[in-house]
DNA sequence: CTGAAAGCGCTAACAA
DNA sequence: TTGTTAGCGCTTTCAG
């Protein structure tokens, strides 16, 4: 059962290299009687074969790479299953690579893709990330890259995105709506584009609906789980605490939740919740816990299928190619009852 | 910013294209000096080597591949962790593929690794996998692979698991000693080696303590989530119904939380439930999950240092090197007051 | 329809 | 210490 290259396959069958090359690609040139012989003997042989050397001698890899901050977060690995499954249909395989939120990683990670690891990129950006020349320069180096979720506001390129402002909007307003006046917003990053439109459709909403915003109701979370546990339970704890809170994304979660039972607050009679969230689970909490639930399959595969549009015709530009997938809000126990 | 190959290093440099590729590797071969200047033009010219002559000339490709059913799974998002904080430190990638739980899916992308993509695998099978043809041939072929989580008995290679027996028993005896006489065990997969661990660990437990076996309570479950919800919904409103459940996957709990809910049925109550799981939110749901939380991380770390400990030393044998990490049963509200 | 031969970018044996 | 060269396995002209 040892592997075999094309050459001992050739041989086997007294043919040539280029012929038998050939054949397995399904060549024009070749004869259907020759095919059949050639993929038989492949099979019986066992034969397959070496992609890098393929990709060496097509400078493709038929690869393409996806950059992602973390895999263990419903969002990304539902938007995972999304890329792949038209990567599939393609004929590519998928490099998820993950950067753990770490700019330094990013970097090294889209470095390395220069030297023809993947012949186009997908990319979510880490929480640090607030300078792009490491992306402009993996474009400018012609590799095609289409940002989904998390992109960067100054590389020009397609960019797949959830109405963050919107959703962000409508989450403030249902909360208000459900007579919170004194409403938090939890951010990851002060730089993330996604994160500042959130903030800023929850800004919005407040000023349309006349209430004052407070700056102690922002706050900056790290990438620390123990850390922000403790930063929000500080926030619940001031004299004028919030009676509502808007987590800008999912791994916020547990340490809202966890906070609120240690303060012994109810949910939603003391504090309302909303997060950005894709847990399956957020229909079986205690209480069930209202999201802004993204597209994240959805905002995958159109962002591969965008991509494998510009693998496909060097000539389409993905430049103004941006799409906005809208979210939901669904609306559950944790601000209602 | 077009990207460069060794060559045109070599030119700019006046060096021949071996002494740029020995200083590159560091070798011992080349003086200090030219190292020096070396690398500083490559970073200058932003040259990057291309993986794929590498691996094509070296006959080793930098690469492992980690195959799952699954990446939206606590459990193997968090092995990957494992497995890739060991791979980043020995310098090699991860490639991540997904059987979606798919026997035919896992045999292509075994197959495949043998055309080189990979010097070494880390597997965990799909619950369709009955038949292991597949995998021993990959092994035949001279690819080291070690199991994890998910493992064929009657392969030969090293596995790591978990305590899946031990830890059944144990859910089961906690449920027997909060007064549960009538446990349901939910099962994925009548195939699957951890499956029928832990069915034989409630087992043993019923027998322990007396209580007959039902066969109308052990449930194989599908992979359709909609079916498993009617399928455990039916469990539940059946005459004798379980006032116990063990559910053996972590992708179980939703469909058994929102069975109760539908039926009205209290938890821990009327029923109470353990579930093979590392979801971050079983603390936080409604009621809080008692768990059997397995070592995910660990058990990546671990498969992937076995690993490389083959990969780095031909001599090694991954034959009777098993490790068996226990899991912890972490109980909460589901089954206690 | 089939075959010979060049070469993708890199490494390593061997020569100098 | 540096350079020459062959070749990893494959695809693709180009010639037959």
């Amino acid at each position: 059962m040892k592997n075999i290259n094309i050459r001992e396959l050739a041989l086997e069958l007294n043919l040539s290299v280029s012929t038998v090359s050939k054949a397995l690609n399904d060549s024009y040139e070749i004869s259907e009687e020759t095919k059949r012989r050639v993929l038989e003997t492949a099979a019986r042989l066992n034969y397959v074969p070496n992609p890098y050397a393929s990709s060496l001698r097509g400078r493709k890899s038929k690869n393409i790479g996806v950059v992602i901050p973390e895999v263990a977060d419903s969002f990304f690995s539902l938007a995972i299953n999304g890329i792949e499954s038209v990567a599939k249909e393609k004929g590519y395989h998928v490099l998820i690579c993950l950067t753990h939120e770490s700019f330094e990683n990013e970097r090294t990670i889209l470095k390395e893709f220069q030297g023809g690891r993947v012949d186009g990129v997908l990319l979510s950006v880490s929480r640090e990330t607030t300078q792009c020349n490491h992306i402009s320069d993996l474009i400018a180096n012609g590799l095609p890259l289409v940002f989904f979720d998390r992109a960067c506001d100054n590389v020009e390129t397609a960019k797949i995105t959830t109405d963050d402002f919107e959703s962000a909007y409508k989450a403030t307003a249902h909360l208000i709506q459900q007579n919170c006046d004194q409403i938090a917003f939890l951010s990851i990053s002060k730089s993330l584009s996604i994160s500042n439109k959130r903030l800023e459709g929850y800004l919005q909403a407040l000023s349309d609906y006349q209430i004052k915003v407070d700056q102690k109701y922002i706050i900056h979370c790290s990438n620390d789980a123990e850390q922000n546990y403790l930063l929000i339970k500080k926030l619940l704890q001031q004299k004028n605490k919030p009676n509502g809170i808007i987590a800008s994304v999912e791994k916020l979660t547990t340490p809202v939740y966890m906070a609120c039972e240690a303060l012994k607050l109810k949910v939603p009679k003391d504090v309302k919740i909303v997060c950005f969230s894709n847990l399956e689970t957020a229909a079986i909490l205690n209480p069930s816990l209202t999201t802004i639930t993204q597209p994240a399959f959805e905002m995958g595969k159109t962002a591969a299928t965008l991509l494998f549009r510009a693998l496909e015709n060097r000539n389409f530009s993905l430049i103004k190619e941006d799409f906005i997938i809208p979210s939901t809000l669904v609306v559950r126990g944790s601000t209602s009852h």
